[in-house]
DNA sequence: GCTTCTAGCTAAAGCGATTAGCTACAGCGT
DNA sequence: ACGCTGTAGCTAATCGCTTTAGCTAGAAGC
């Protein structure tokens, strides 16, 4: 038996790209194993289960969704500065359906969870695109929440196909974002609650 | 041994309850055959399996959202009536966050399925909360899809306890339903996109 | 070249979903 | 009241996936 050379970092690569592929619900050990030439049981050599799997392909996608959208932001502002955001976001999850999926539902145990510091990591990216609109200090972190809902929403919905009807989806998107930055916009004048 | 007078309808709220209580996750047809007295094969008298137990589910529950959103949002419009619904709809899935999630990723078969019914009556209602505003024809599927990733984002990210740091989520929508409002207000003015 | 560490293997246990086939309760007609 | 029939619920068994136990041999250091 040839060594294959696995270690955690590989078999967290290959789970989260066989998810992308396969959807989140089909990744089983089994695939995995299959994928990286190797038996069932080896995997576990490298993480500690299922579960432990999930976490990592989750600390993952939160680290590229990061990556992804705090580069789009780079040198924009304002409106410019949401649209790269909200499009790179939205790009990533359609692009990487699995391993977003793993995101969902999954809690740090701590804040040196490397899940944490990647969560951290994508929320400062859309802290970094409210510094554009003159958002009263106490309600950052709302507006903070309702971009994040309306991103996750939206891609979410997206993903999982549930828009079933007409009107086309792209400009469905670029509506939202123009509908949010008018919004924000509007919110910065008066207090808000 | 005597009979326990199971039918469909029976066991899909009692599996609807169970997910609403552990988790769509740990819902299992052993968990569910215990809870309604019953040894696991006899639930294929009812239901053929643990998808279409799921599809039952995810119709009860789109039903059920439907009518608390389209009670919700009686004799109210504007404002009123976008807070009351997504109000509604934010109480229901934090109240049911099982059977919610067991509405994400399914497909309606057909236009005859109840999933997709139930799913009509669901958006008819947010459609209403439009019509409260100025909207465009064109720009009206825009805008649902806005307010239905709006709500989805929120209450699903609230129920996997997505918003880890400080402020009070309460708040947040309350925060968020002014931004919707008026952000629904600015856009009915001019053509976007 | 020898020792040591460990990646990967085979074997096996265990749990959940599902199917096959039996049994006996309930509702019906007589 | 009595038997007939349909079917709810049962036991037994299969299958697939996860996970553990214990072995083996390749690679790295002396």
């Amino acid at each position: 038996m040839p060594r294959a050379g696995l270690d955690p970092a590989a078999v967290v690569a290959a789970g989260a790209a066989l998810a992308d592929e396969v959807g989140l619900a089909h990744l089983t050990m089994g695939s995995l194993a299959e994928r990286l030439g190797v038996r069932t049981p080896s995997l576990y050599k490298h993480v500690s289960g299922q579960d432990d799997l999930n976490r990592r392909i989750a600390a993952l996608a939160l680290s590229e969704a990061a990556d992804a959208v705090g580069g789009a932001v780079q040198g924009y502002a304002g409106r410019e500065a949401l649209a790269a955001a909200a499009r790179a976001f939205r790009a990533f999850v359609l692009e990487h359906p699995g391993r977003y999926a793993a995101t969902i539902g999954v809690e740090p145990s701590g804040p040196d969870d490397p899940l944490a510091t990647a969560s951290r990591r994508l929320l400062a990216a859309f802290v970094a695109v409210l510094r554009g609109y003159e958002i009263a200090e106490p309600d950052v972190d709302h507006a903070l929440r309702m971009l994040r809902s309306l991103c996750h929403g939206f891609a979410t919905l997206q993903a999982a196909d549930g828009f079933q009807w007409s009107a086309d989806i792209d400009q469905s998107f670029e509506w939202l974002i123009t509908f949010a930055d008018r919004g924000l916009r509007v919110m910065s004048g008066a207090g808000a609650v």
